[in-house]
DNA sequence: AGAATTACCTGAGCGC
DNA sequence: TGCGCTCAGGTAATTC
């Protein structure tokens, strides 16, 4: 599942393969993701250069000279360059063909995917305008959670998940920033001291950054792109112990998402 | 306004 | 072997 940091790690290893190609054609064989892919993505990008790859949240933004083709992967999306691109298989819904013979190719067995085609600034268009800020950047940090907290009577976990409020953290991410920040998954948002801000702020932080970083290593030596490098405290481990003080750790759910914490080290 | 719920989709795993 | 069920979860839309 493509959080910040996979699709950050995508953005990477794209920016390297495919900047300064130029896309031959598209083939599109599963029309329907979350929303329509464009028909007219073939006539619009065939003959354009690739000029950049950039990321907002979660979604991958290639400017492509006359306008932006913005890609959110979804759950199960895999966006890559392929050198030799063979016969497609299964759920590989999109192919970039690029001149040189190689092909960015998007791959998405449950199809939540979104592909989209935007002459405008893509930052402003409806799916991003309203996402929160980047958590790498000085735009949030503990002030930022401490205020936007105040008045939100909902469990932290999901008002971190929340893209409106923060980008790019999901149900993993958000797992392991709270148990690195000692704060229980299902306190009240607007209970949390500007101290718990302060120290939850900086371990979404560091979750995020030490996954790219062991990512990054992991990717190379795997040539693909691999999700979740990291070994997780919590996430997917409701029946294990407490890495900490080795205490049962507890499953729950909220907002109908899988959340694992130790309610002797988190409070 | 904010919170809760639902829909979208497929593969894996499980009990029987 | 296969059926039916549950779970996985990002996000927009809908409802309360």
């Amino acid at each position: 599942m493509p959080e910040l940091p996979e699709v950050e790690l995508t953005r990477r290893s794209l920016e390297r393969a495919v900047v300064g190609k130029s896309i031959e054609r598209v083939e599109i064989r599963a029309p329907k993701l979350r929303l329509p892919i464009p028909a007219e993505l073939a006539t619009l990008l065939a003959g354009r250069t690739i000029r950049s790859v950039a990321r907002r949240g979660k979604y991958l933004l290639f400017d492509c000279e006359t306008g932006w083709l913005i890609i959110h992967l979804g759950m199960t999306g895999f966006l890559r360059h392929i050198p030799d691109p063979a016969l497609p298989g299964k759920h590989d819904h999109l192919d970039v063909r690029l001149t040189d013979g190689s092909a960015l190719r998007l791959h998405d067995s449950r199809k939540f995917g979104t592909v989209i085609w935007t002459t405008d600034d893509p930052l402003t268009h409806p799916l991003l305008a309203g996402i929160g800020p980047e958590p790498l950047t000085p735009a949030f940090g503990g002030d930022y959670l401490f205020r936007v907290s105040r008045s939100r009577r909902v469990a932290v976990k999901l008002l971190i998940m929340n893209a409106a409020l923060l980008a790019g953290v999901g149900n993993i991410y958000a797992n392991e920033a709270l148990f690195r920040a000692a704060i229980r998954p299902d306190r009240l948002a607007c209970s949390l001291t500007q101290e718990e801000c302060d120290r939850l702020a900086l371990t979404i932080q560091e979750v995020l950054r030490e996954s790219i970083e062991q990512g990054s290593t992991y990717r190379v030596a795997e040539e693909t792109t691999a999700y979740h490098p990291l070994e997780f405290a919590v996430y997917g481990r409701g029946k294990g112990l407490c890495t900490r003080c080795n205490g049962a750790l507890e499953e729950i759910r909220l907002g109908n998402r899988s959340t694992v914490f130790c309610s002797r080290c988190q409070k």
